[in-house]
RNA sequence: GGCCCUAUCGUCUAGUCUGGUCUAGGACAUCAGAUUCUCAAUCUGGUAACACCGGUUCAAAUCCGGUUGGGGCCA
């Protein structure tokens, strides 16, 4: 086990989920934030939401939205975000433009920045040109060599520009909390662009200032960034900024091994809530995806893992995201329920399937218009509780009860080698010997 | 292509730091059996892995070097 060497007091410790508001919350995201949130809870720090919306075409409030709900949905609760002032907010970078500004204005004015006009066709071909020679491909600093005339006569003829960082070459070397000492040669990166203009802060740059501004003394992300940290090292350091704990953690994937995506199923926290799937099944899977205590338990609650969770524990490898097991979880967790609460929770998919309705506080037969009791639909639930692996099932297990004429493959009937007229047969008696049952008398059971 | 990360059953993983207790443990999936009016659930059992090559050592899944595979970033 690794050693955490922060010697930081639980007020110091904070971290944050910054999630880009520009599509569903992706299930990655859901569990990067779950790493976050618990690691907090553990260490009695505190957990940031931030919305990272500078992106003004692709965000979206109603991204936000979603955010904010499903995170809510999982119980992931976080002390200071957009909806919960704190004293480092706000907490949308939308409405942090100012501060950008500021800083912007200062890498430029102390020479650590500089106005970019090349055209991006130009700089196109130019990439094209050094992969092919097998170089890295990497900005070759045409504009650093503009006079300061040049870049404001370019500035007032409003000339299209970025502004980009200067990387200086050396060796950038920091300690990951789960995979240790990690060494990059920053000769190999190119200028970065930081910002299309003052307004307008580019990813790099904006979470290298929220995460000082904000004081956020842990960044856990996804592995996917783990090559993008020396930049923003660098551009730490041109600011004078204090470096913050890394720890990157392991990516979900498909089960061909590449980066999870949608063409292997769903990706959004919202399609497995739809779905039926329970908070409780997504949280202990989600956390099971790349960590674990060291013992033999698998089952976890929220409220546990927020008592056992170790970051140092993570794996480094990434998970291939297993239905399966998710499966097996959801259906664990829909076996530990109450029938009253699973009945609750099945209502609205027999609702949505046109199957029952609600008049006032009684449920009706869609097709019948004939009364059904809250009693009766747990019973029907009871009836199936144990094979259900995700709540959405409950429609086509149960639909029967709620429709006069049957739609079915009588092969399912078949036994062995039944004619027809056998089949036939043996449902007249079985209807005989099931009409003499005297139902009002309760006779009925299971 | 360059750089970085990574490698134990089909999958998620324990074990690796601190070499021997590992004929490698657990869970999901799968197979068989028990139970059962069906399907499930449950219980019992089985199949199944240290990527490869070399080195260090009395001893390597574990330490070192390399190779190969996979992933990410650079657009």
């Amino acid at each position: 086990m690794k050693k955490n060497k922060n010697n930081l007091k639980p007020e110091e410790i904070r971290v944050r989920f910054a999630p880009s508001p520009t599509g569903p919350l992706h299930i990655g995201g859901a569990r990067t934030s779950l790493f976050n949130y618990l690691f907090a809870r553990k260490n009695k720090g505190k957990f940031i939401l931030r919305i990272e919306d500078t992106d003004k075409e692709r965000s979206e409030l109603k991204w936000v939205q979603e955010i904010i709900d499903e995170l809510k949905w999982l119980s992931i609760k976080w002390d200071e975000g957009p909806d919960i002032d704190g004293q480092f907010g706000p907490y949308k970078q939308s409405q942090r433009l100012a501060i950008y500004e500021k800083y912007l204005k200062k890498l430029l004015d102390e020479n650590k920045a500089y106005y970019c006009f090349c055209p991006e066709e130009e700089l196109e071909a130019k990439r094209q040109e050094q992969m092919t020679r097998g170089k890295a491909p990497k900005y070759d600093g045409t504009c650093l060599k503009l006079s300061k005339e040049e870049v404001q006569k370019n500035l007032a003829e409003g000339k299209l520009s970025v502004i980009r960082f200067k990387i200086k070459n050396t060796k950038v070397k920091f300690e990951d909390l789960i995979r240790g000492k990690i060494e990059f040669d920053t000769g190999l990166l190119g200028d970065v662009v930081i910002a299309k203009d003052l307004n307008s802060p580019l990813f790099h740059f904006a979470v290298v200032v929220d995460d000082f501004e904000m004081k956020i003394s842990h960044v856990i992300r996804g592995e996917e960034h783990l090559s993008n940290t020396p930049r923003q090292i660098l551009i730490q350091e041109a600011l004078g900024f204090n470096r913050p704990i890394y720890a990157h953690l392991p990516l979900m994937l498909n089960p061909d091994r590449s980066k999870l995506s949608k063409r292997h199923g769903d990706t959004a926290l919202k399609d497995y809530h739809l779905k039926g799937y329970l908070p409780e099944a997504l949280v202990n899977f989600m956390v099971l995806l790349g960590w674990n205590p060291g013992t033999e338990r698998e089952i976890f609650s929220l409220s546990q893992l927020e008592k056992e969770f170790s970051i140092e524990k993570t794996q480094k490898a990434g998970a291939i995201f297993n239905i399966q097991r998710l499966d097996f979880l959801n259906g664990f967790y829909i076996r530990e329920k109450s029938i009253e609460k699973l009945t609750e929770l099945c209502i609205p998919y027999l609702i949505d399937a046109k199957l029952i309705e609600k008049k006032n506080t009684e449920y009706i037969i869609s097709e019948t218009g004939e009364e059904v009791s809250l009693k009766t639909l747990e019973k029907i639930i009871r009836a199936y509780s144990q094979r259900l692996k995700k709540l959405s099932e409950i429609v086509e297990l149960t639909d029967f009860f709620f429709k006069d004429k049957l739609n079915y493959d009588k092969n399912l009937l078949k036994w062995s080698n039944m004619q027809d007229k056998d089949i036939k047969e043996a449902l007249l008696l079985c209807d005989k010997i099931l009409s003499q049952i005297d139902s009002s008398a309760g006779n009925w059971n299971i």
